[in-house]
DNA sequence: CCCATTCCGTAGCGATGACTACATAAAAGA
DNA sequence: TCTTTTATGTAGTCATCGCTACGGAATGGG
């Protein structure tokens, strides 16, 4: 099972490295970590950080997959598992207001968060945040649409406007959770946003 | 009324330089823009920039301040020039909608998203954004306890967390804005947003 | 006219950014 | 044991960061 390689084997643990950069890169974004916040946090000199994840956007690109696969899996957990549109859009919001308040991780959604700013040398990285946040407006612009289909919403129900309302609801969550607001506070601001749904039609 | 002063005059405008330094900051953010990026756009030389304006943090501030009076100052017009608090709210929601898109400056609201990402030293820069992003809402919750008190909202509206539902309602519609959406769409999600208006006490 | 004052552009400061050359250490294969 | 392979730590590379010393240019005051 552990394909033993040639070579000396690396004195530190990949897994491990790549969640302490997580946290760095989540917490201070893309340009806000250094090269030697990394090497500091993680435990690995430059060299070794270099062979065992490329460069520096290469470990970004790195991080922001494995992010998605962990603390951002829960969105698509709740549109994929719930059955009814407006309990899977109900407790993504829910869900968004608890992870981004997690006292054990930097506050806030990585992919929002971590390359608002950036110098016109790294508008590239920006973009690749971008591209991710808008093919996620476009699932809830499917799964809504979807729903209107189904008959879950009244006819005429505007599915693009209700996708870009909860991807800024989704946003603002994020945002609030950064300037400090608790998990109680975005909890009931998530509830309050769910007071848009259209009423069913009958 | 111009107080001619000894030595040599300035050769450039200082409130035109200001401006592009404005909307450097703007899409970039405060680390994303360089010195040298500054003084290129601003057509002014190193030392000249210093003269006038200080060292970076204080140049950024001093944007940040005529930020608030001019493109910023939508908001607390909307919320004074309204007698009704829901018309105020709405109206301020409007006129967001329109400002972050206006293809005149850089999309999005420079206090929410111009010191996002930021390295350990500058950790005071993105404070002094947050403080006036936290100092907003609890405007706004003023007004919306001040509004239930007038009996303009049923008695028991959580005007706490419609505060916090309203900072991040305009949040991402910052957001949504610099990820490339439409005045239109911003428009239609704005009123959307509205909805979960509390129905008025009877 | 000369001086004091203020601003100008050039050129460069020390510090830090991302990244790497180099010699050595630790493993597997022959 | 000896070679090959890969990882390691030290100690740098060059570019860019924010910022400034310095000498000259443009003004008003005397």
């Amino acid at each position: 099972m552990t394909p033993r390689v040639r070579g000396r084997p690396r004195s530190f643990d990949r897994e491990a490295a790549l969640a302490r950069a997580t946290l760095l890169f989540w917490k201070y974004g893309y340009e806000g970590t250094s090269i030697a916040d990394l090497t500091r946090e993680m435990g690995v000199s430059p060299p070794s950080l270099y062979a065992a994840f490329g460069d520096k956007r290469t470990l970004f690109s790195e991080v922001v997959e494995r992010y998605g696969e962990t603390f951002g899996a829960f969105m698509g957990r709740a549109l994929d598992e719930e059955d009814d549109t407006r309990a899977a859009f109900a407790r993504m919001l829910r869900e968004a207001a608890a992870s981004y308040t997690d006292p054990a991780h930097p506050a806030g959604c990585l992919v929002i968060s971590a390359a608002v700013n950036y110098s016109p040398q790294t508008a590239d990285v920006e973009r690749a945040l971008r591209d991710r946040r808008v093919a996620n407006v476009r699932v809830f612009e499917e799964r809504l649409a979807d729903a209107g289909g189904r008959g879950e919403l009244p006819a005429g129900v505007d599915a693009h406007t209700l996708a870009h309302y909860f991807a800024a609801v989704v946003q603002g969550l994020s945002q609030q959770a950064r300037d400090g607001a608790t998990a109680g506070e975005l909890e009931r601001v998530a509830g309050l946003a769910m007071s848009v749904w259209p009423a069913p039609a009958r």
